[in-house]
DNA sequence: AAGCCGTGGTC
DNA sequence: TGACCAAGGCT
């Protein structure tokens, strides 16, 4: 049988002297615990999004809803606008309904436990383990995408994701160290982010190598084993830039559900299930722009021209202004046809 | 349970 | 270029 005792403890003297300084973090001998909005935040933050990206907005986020109760009490548009250029639109309003869900029915106090946590909007399996062991000391076992890479190669884990999730699981719990339990799951994720990476994973220096059943093999790079995702399909449509005499530009919310949901963004369509506007044909025709999706690729046409006619269902809004709560997409096509 | 949902970086 | 990846959740 594989030794995992001694493996917490080898893995947190590491994280003593090598845990990356991050502003919503309670570095370790802090002698103190990460605030748990501020974990909630971040922790929604990174899902599917760099620590690079999130270590810049984190910061803007938190001055403009500094509290749970301002984050509440804020309309949903100031919200999703705060989110602007994160993409997972759903999270913005999630956490804005879980901040709502935190007052309503806790009080404005966090619960310590996974399950209470998990209940909540936006928070699944693994952010209610992340909060409830970084924010409460609770003994939650955490596993992302980091820890999931290290687990199957610590144990040698050979089976395809995502069906080994529940063997990494419980692989996962029995590495556990016995305290220290939110220090610990940060642990296994800068060690996953910084030596035992996807590509290349750095053996050599490795605090726990000892510990590893493919430390220092070919195998090691292999695991977890993932399968080929498909292509993403093309889509075509068109994006629409009116422009009123002062500079101000047609703008209007997306519908909630879908594609940049509940974001601002640009009248047009064909691209995501809606008709295109008959006044495009009328517009002067300002180039393309290409964006790339997780599963679709987006060829958008885009068009402009002036106006004095009436907003519609959308709203006037200044470039500035627009650019600023607006997806990326949006931001590209409103560039396309101001420059 | 497999597909949907953004964006930017790397190789 | 394209494939893959990054502290996932929801349906």
């Amino acid at each position: 049988m594989r030794k995992t005792e001694g493996f917490g403890a080898a893995l947190l003297a590491w994280y003593d002297t090598h845990a990356r300084v991050l502003p919503w973090r309670a570095q370790p001998g802090e002698n103190r615990r990460a605030d748990p909005y501020h974990v909630l935040l971040s922790e929604v933050m990174l899902q599917q999004t760099t620590v690079a990206v999130v270590e810049k907005r984190f910061p803007q986020f938190l001055d403009q809803f500094p509290d749970l109760k301002t984050l509440a009490e804020a309309p949903e548009a100031d919200v999703m606008a705060a989110w602007a250029g994160l993409g997972y639109y759903r999270r913005a309003r999630s956490l804005h309904a879980c901040a709502k869900a935190l007052m309503a029915q806790h009080g404005g106090v966090f619960p310590q436990d996974e399950k209470a946590l998990k209940a909540l909007p936006g928070i699944g399996d693994y952010t209610s383990a992340a909060i409830s062991a970084i924010a409460f000391g609770e003994p939650a076992v955490v596993v992302d995408g980091n820890i999931e890479r290290v687990v199957t190669r610590v144990a040698r884990v050979t089976d395809e994701m995502p069906g080994a999730k529940k063997l990494i699981k419980g692989e996962a719990a029995k590495l556990m160290p016995d305290a220290r339990f939110g220090d610990y799951a940060q642990a296994m994720m800068d060690l996953g982010a910084r030596v035992c990476r996807p590509k290349a994973p750095d053996c050599l220096l490795c605090p726990v190598r000892s510990y590893c059943a493919v430390a220092g093999s070919a195998e090691a790079e292999s695991l977890p084993r993932k399968a080929h995702k498909r292509k993403r399909k093309t889509v075509q449509g068109v994006m629409i830039v009116l422009r009123r005499e002062d500079g101000a530009v047609l703008c209007e919310e997306r519908p909630a559900d879908g594609l940049f949901g509940g974001m601002l963004g640009l009248p047009g369509g064909g691209w995501d299930g809606r008709a295109v506007p008959e006044v495009a044909a009328t517009l002067r025709d300002a180039g393309g722009v290409t964006h790339i999706l997780t599963h679709r690729r987006l060829e958008i046409d885009v068009k402009t021209g002036p106006t004095d006619g009436s907003p519609g269902d959308g709203v006037w809004m200044q470039p500035d202004e627009a650019r600023a709560a607006m997806p990326t997409l949006f931001v590209k096509a409103l560039e396309r046809a101001l420059s």
